[in-house]
DNA sequence: CCCTGATTCGC
DNA sequence: GCGAATCAGG
């Protein structure tokens, strides 16, 4: 696959659209995310949108910037051109959800295990993550998504979180937060 | 041990 | 110019 003009301009678009190097390859095809970083820097556009102002030091001293006979400072005014490598195709403004789209749980939530001697802390983020959890069955879970449970076994809506997991452990962020608490924490929240 | 972008360097 | 390999951070 070569860099096509239209591959470089869906490659501008998505980076500038916010989207990572690999959903970027992936959208593409027939590229690594690699190949799109490297090409992305090539184009000059690693930088998403703002200069970097901690690149390296430059070395390069302001100090006898002025001529000593310069009684006018001499301005200027506009140096910068901006040559404005950005042709900007005509693409269709529409097609505009590059974000992951999110399947609402609107749903009661039944009781959850334990749900009662648990960090309230930890089991309010719980609850607002399942509102936003993606509900996986239970052929969709893989080695990374949360195997955390939702809802009743027993009922149709039952489902799994499906939300990354947080590395090496099996459920996300939240619901690590939950399933291992540490006895400290649990201790004498009961009166 | 998943992801991210950044950089290098042989091609 | 290209991108795999590698590096460096989360």
């Amino acid at each position: 696959m070569s860099w096509t003009d239209e591959r470089v301009a869906l490659l501008t678009k998505m980076w500038h659209e916010g989207q990572s190097a690999s959903q970027i390859a992936k959208e593409l095809g027939g590229v690594t995310r690699n190949a799109v970083i490297g090409k992305v820097h090539r184009l000059g556009l690693s930088g998403r949108d703002a200069e970097p102002p901690k690149t390296a030091e430059p070395a390069a001293p302001p100090l006898a910037a002025e001529p000593a006979a310069a009684e006018a400072p001499a301005p200027d005014p506009v140096p910068e051109p901006e040559p404005e490598a950005e042709p900007e195709p005509e693409e269709a403004p529409v097609q505009m959800p590059p974000r992951r789209q999110i399947i609402p749980a609107g749903q009661p939530l039944p009781p959850q295990p334990s749900a009662n001697e648990i960090d309230p802390e930890a089991l309010a983020n719980v609850r607002e993550v399942e509102k936003t959890a993606k509900r996986i069955s239970l052929m969709e879970l893989t080695e990374r998504v949360c195997k955390w449970p939702i809802g009743d076994p027993a009922t149709e809506d039952f489902a799994f979180c499906g939300l990354a997991v947080e590395p090496g452990k099996p459920y996300c962020e939240a619901h690590v937060g939950v399933a291992f608490q540490p006895m400290s924490s649990r201790r004498d929240r009961r009166r």
